[in-house]
DNA sequence: ACCAGTTGCTTGCGGTAGCAACGATTGTAG
DNA sequence: CTACAATCGTTGCTACCGCAAGCAACTGGT
């Protein structure tokens, strides 16, 4: 229960540390977890519904992030040619270019404030830890007994 | 860098699964919070900017929770004496009996969705692992160098 | 006693997120 | 082929939070 309060204190402004390191590129969190994710997909670009689920973001959430993105040239919507319902999320060049100057940045970032910091055996332990909880809470999800 | 994604796709789910929890009690994780706090302090009573940064809440962010809570009779707000422009968050008996109620329930969800699934190892290294960042991020703001 | 600076809380405003509802499109069963 | 269900994205609504501004009250120096 005591490591318990220590993460309620300490994910927060971890959270907000890193996104202070993120602003001098204009960027929040959440901007740079759709840049990132379409700068790894094929053609640099995903259906906004599979985007939502990445991001664990509402449709409507992803609708409007996205807007925000479109409006400063980072990203643009393209409509599917596939499927007519389906708008793509496509990294414009610009989008491509700013990510690639910020990642290295907020790699380090996360190097310095979390990685650094701990023994190799603590990030395993965390490793461990994140992943038997996901795993756990992907389960009751899907069986809610 | 593995290890960081699994955090980030953890902390977000983990919170809302224990929200879940909590909403049986209409209570928010930041209610609970509220709640906690007030219920361990001498006389069930905070001053507002104690509790805000109890809380990592801004001074408004406060005021609208407290709105909350009081217009729902968990919590009352008193004058203080000593200081007329200080206000106490004060817990009234409904608010005390609520987080009675709801606090076993709350531990026993914390218990289900991340100790029990842990070994004494995992939890000792995410004590000590959040400690250090914890610290680190306290450093770095008083003395911003 | 008075005035400047500080502290504490509240309010206006903007930004962000989720839910419910909707229109458009696609898939499927009869 | 046609009806019906499911999927996809957007929009209206509401809620939450932080910042900046404002007002009240306290503090210390003159």
């Amino acid at each position: 229960m005591q490591a318990w309060r220590g993460y309620i204190d300490t994910v927060g402004p971890l959270a907000a540390a890193l996104e202070a390191d993120l602003a001098q590129f204009g960027l929040t969190n959440g901007d740079y977890e759709v840049l990132a994710w379409l700068s790894e997909a094929d053609d640099e670009q995903m259906r906004m519904c599979d985007l939502a689920e990445r991001l664990r973001l509402s449709p409507s959430g992803l609708t409007r992030r996205l807007d925000g993105l479109v409006s400063g040239g980072l990203v643009e919507r393209a409509p599917s040619v596939a499927d007519r319902r389906v708008m793509m999320a496509q990294l414009t060049r610009r989008g491509r270019r700013l990510i690639e100057t910020a990642a290295p940045d907020h790699v380090d970032s996360v190097r310095r404030h979390l990685i650094d910091l701990l023994t190799p055996a603590e990030i395993a332990a965390l490793g461990s830890a994140f992943d038997k909880v996901r795993a756990h809470l992907r389960d009751e999800q899907n069986d809610p007994s």
